[in-house]
DNA sequence: ATGAAAGTACGATGATCGTCAAACTTTGAT
DNA sequence: ATCAAAGTTTGACGATCATCGTACTTTCAT
């Protein structure tokens, strides 16, 4: 069925601030979260600039699905990847939007 | 000579945000950082309220110095700790906030 | 039906990290 | 001078984690 193919999601009101940071130190991870907010707009799980194997990705995928900041749903064979933000930033006030911007300086 | 028990303090404009935040990771530093905040003073080091050994907190305040979130010095044999805020929200503009505020929600 | 595309699941491995105990150093008080 | 107070340094130990290759599953196109 379509259904059991997708993974279970938490609510992100009962998530952690340690899972989430544990979530964005990673800097592959934090990657596929920068790259999600610039976009604005959902990517599948082969569309990042990222430089790890499948298996490495689908790892980072879970974790971050896991820590309430990605949603994951799918269209055919492809995984879609979204953020979510507007959650995050309620249960974590300012918390994404400071570490997107700074992933973005000049000398990171 | 009291100057060469100073350790060295990195110049926060420089530090890597993958520093900071593998700095602010571990829960016992993020404690640490929250509680300078809180006070909005200066505590030395056996001054904290943290459960570990002192070889450990030893090594959290060095990973933390390195990391350009608290600036040391002695008094007397006391190592006073500063929280380096106004530095580091200069370069990573809202982050600390952010992650101090996180750190006082309810359901943690 | 068959094969390709897109990921997932499952060990295994190597590196990193938080933790501690024990020995040491520096300073201040007696 | 001596001793206690406050931290540091130095290994050592366990646990965790990012990574990979291989095998597997599901869907779509031919």
């Amino acid at each position: 069925m379509v259904a059991d193919r997708i993974p279970e999601h938490p609510d992100v009101r009962t998530v952690p601030l340690q899972q989430v940071l544990e979530a964005l130190v990673d800097p592959v991870r934090r990657s596929i979260v920068t790259q999600l907010h610039d976009a604005d707009a959902d990517i599948k799980c082969g569309g990042f600039n990222i430089s790890v194997s499948n298996s490495t990705a689908t790892h980072h995928f879970r974790v971050l699905r896991e820590a309430g900041l990605i949603r994951q749903h799918y269209v055919g064979t492809s995984r879609m990847n979204t953020l979510r933000d507007n959650e995050i930033n309620k249960r974590f006030p300012g918390l994404l939007e400071a570490i997107v911007t700074a992933d973005r300086v000049a000398t990171n």
